[in-house]
DNA sequence: CGCCTTCGACCGACTAGTTGGTAGGGTACT
DNA sequence: AGTACCCTACCAACTAGTCGGTCGAAGGCG
């Protein structure tokens, strides 16, 4: 196992634990019991909790880059990439259960991150905002999708719904997120 | 100063704490600070953290309760209620910038609550949930709010958007907030 | 080949500070 | 006298983070 395939381990049982139970709301105790790996040795791959908040926002940049091309590769048309969009959260919510989404965690504990995670976060959400600004533009344009007012109103309104759902859905079941999910959906793309 | 006066004052601070920082990022020792009070002092009016939680949600239904009150009391129309409810999230949460919304709070820090707390969360956005549901029904039946099927999946729709929006405004500015209430009521009630 | 050095990964034992929570004593009002 | 409130002093457990050191694999070199 490579130093960089260490790395990756940490940061996916971090990713999980941060979108469970939040920034505060572990320790790196509780990676260390996770990964079997004794405390100071996540010092050495992650220096401070800090740094590894940091490297946690930068992956959620991949995961982000990585969904744009797939959904975008799915079609041309913008109604289809919405559709592939709210798939992509289907399959992340059903895969965990029991955790939020990377936002959703990130915007919930904000005010206790350090100065450079408050900026990555922001940096990260106004990412995935100009993406979904985009198809709605291109969607209301080519007549695939309707809402009123301002594209990026809009999109702040979807992202703000998807994040929700998927918190209320941890507390509430899965039933949540999909009648979530199926009322953006048909809002924006017409009835069934 | 009697008890209660001490019990409420305890109650808005641990308040303020958990919609900012949420349950893990808040301590004794903070409300300590905040209050001028010692921390064993808080142990007497709450004596474990789970106890002052529990007070905490059992006040937010007492909260929930009096915006009922004051929404259905507005007006007998459904679309003016839903108007009204709208302006109770504007007023809150230009009152305090800083602030997720309690909801949004409780779902958040789900996890890490101990079983007691979990089963008053889930009771106290349940009792949401129907109120937003009655309002959207009967709001439906009188053609005064549109929207596609269940008012019960709306009713989840329109909490997870009012609860994200809080949430990304307190990163992204006021505007958001607005953004996404707008663009809610509009495609509820219709354009302007 | 064998020997030596370097280096990243790792860990036991530790630190200083904080966590929720307790013990017990003082004070002030009824 | 009793009760409600508040305090100082304290506790065990946990927090992020450090220290000094071990291990094994890689690389240079004679």
């Amino acid at each position: 196992m490579s130093a960089t395939d260490r790395k990756t381990e940490i940061l996916e049982a971090a990713q999980e634990l941060i979108q469970s139970h939040g920034y505060t709301g572990f320790s790196y105790q509780d990676l260390s019991d996770r990964l079997g790996l004794a405390k100071p040795s996540l010092h050495h791959h992650f220096g401070t909790k800090e740094e590894l908040g940091l490297a946690l926002i930068e992956s959620y940049h991949g995961m982000l880059a990585g969904m744009q091309e797939a959904v975008l590769s799915a079609s041309d048309s913008p109604a289809e990439q919405l559709r592939a969009l709210l798939r992509f959260g289907d399959e992340d919510a059903e895969h965990r259960k029991h955790c939020i989404c990377p936002g959703g965690a990130l915007h919930a504990n904000y005010l206790v991150f350090p100065a450079s995670m408050q900026r990555a976060t922001e940096e990260l959400s106004e990412a995935m905002h100009r993406f979904v600004t985009d198809i709605l533009a291109r969607g209301r344009e080519r007549g695939e999708i309707r809402f009123e007012g301002e594209p990026s109103d809009e999109a702040w309104a979807l992202m703000s719904a998807l994040q929700g759902g998927r918190a209320q859905a941890r507390t509430h079941g899965m039933d949540v997120w999909h009648a979530v999910a199926r009322q953006v959906e048909s809002s924006l793309l017409g009835g069934s």
